[in-house]
DNA sequence: AAATCAACTTACCACTTGGTAAGTGGCGGG
DNA sequence: CCCGCCACTTACCAAGTGGTAAGTTGATTT
């Protein structure tokens, strides 16, 4: 069965996330398919319409996950560690998607029209708002929590797009090693940086 | 005086970073500047010898910067808070060069012979043992805070890399707001997270 | 005065790019 | 039985691409 459609986007996330839009051409694409590039214009129309067409794929699975994910709530602070860790292995997981989408937030041109609106402002709506709610005391509404939630997001993506280059850099080994240890540290960073004595007293810090 | 050296690098930097490698032609390059493509490759060569002596320059500055920074030590904590500031600070004040090295991670590709190795592997182990001399009950060897300090590389690069993006997410007041606030929050992020009540108290009043 | 050199330029070139035009074969419906 | 439609192909093309070859210019050295 498996839809040639299907085929299509599913090269174009790999070669898209390894080159980049530029770097990408539609042959490259095509080039371990049964198709020609001229198929793959008849289906998408352009090389952008394509790329539109991945940026929906993932965005889709992003926030079908973003939602399950959150239904598993007990109370806010462990659905808040629940939520960020669940998204770390589903980036782990689409480990070509997650960088496809940083190079996106890099390219910083929009090809898709709407393109980061729909994935991105939701995404961090949502997520800001498990962070407050994790730590009503310091974050009183979801833009005060916005800081935090976009440092424990970068922890997250920034390792997840970085294995090849770690594991060259460090050897296979102390590579398997960092990642072993990655999860349980960055539960640890969610915790302490949400649930901290400091936050008992209403003093503002510094 | 201003050689034209300089003037090359500049540019490319600014287009690199705007477009990536692939993206990036020769003419685009020098298209804002007084020369043709042909002097570009009379000084470099070919394109991927200039984009190797851009990553070389950029590196050498990061190098110079995080051994200044370090050297202001007073203790191990301040030490580390002072450093990853510093570098945070930096990396916003050459934005298009972070985001340069950021794509580099990206791609994974070898494009100048050792590229990666010097700057990353220095500063990797630099920050690491900064982190790990700033609880050692936690972290016993370097080693062992390389995750920790990859979460908080991560979270300064990703939001520095993120600007305009964010600004067109956020508009341009939130997104102040949310800079505005974001070197605050990294401090704090950064003390937690080394220093927590968990790790027994060895209390240094800061 | 002649030779050398760096710093460029103009002229090209082979190749790749995204995309168009014009089909071809098969298949379901009338 | 043929019509239209769909998935797909072959044949092309104009506009770039990185790069080479062969100068030209002006300052410095010999």
């Amino acid at each position: 069965m498996t839809n040639s459609k299907d085929q299509f986007i599913e090269a174009a996330i790999r070669v898209f996330a390894a080159r980049g839009f530029y770097g990408t051409s539609i042959a490259a694409i095509v080039a371990d398919l049964p198709y020609t590039k001229q198929a793959l214009l008849h289906h998408f129309g352009s090389k952008e319409k394509l790329y539109g067409e991945v940026l929906r794929h993932i965005s889709e699975r992003l926030v079908r996950e973003l939602q399950e994910a959150m239904s598993e709530a007990t109370d806010p602070r462990a659905n808040l560690e629940i939520t960020l860790v669940a998204f770390y292995r589903s980036a782990l997981t689409y480990r070509d998607e997650t960088i496809l989408l940083m190079r996106e937030l890099l390219d910083n041109e929009p090809r898709a029209a709407q393109s980061k609106s729909w994935y991105l402002r939701g995404f961090l709506e949502g997520l800001s708002t498990a962070v407050a709610q994790a730590n009503p005391t310091r974050f009183p509404d979801p833009q005060a929590a916005m800081p935090l939630t976009y440092q424990l997001l970068g922890a997250i993506q920034y390792f997840v797009v970085s294995e090849p280059t770690l594991r060259q850099l460090l050897g296979a080994d102390a590579y398997a090693a960092m990642r072993g240890r990655y999860e349980d540290d960055l539960r640890l960073l969610i915790a302490r940086s949400v649930d901290h004595p400091s936050d008992r007293r209403e003093t503002a810090a510094r």
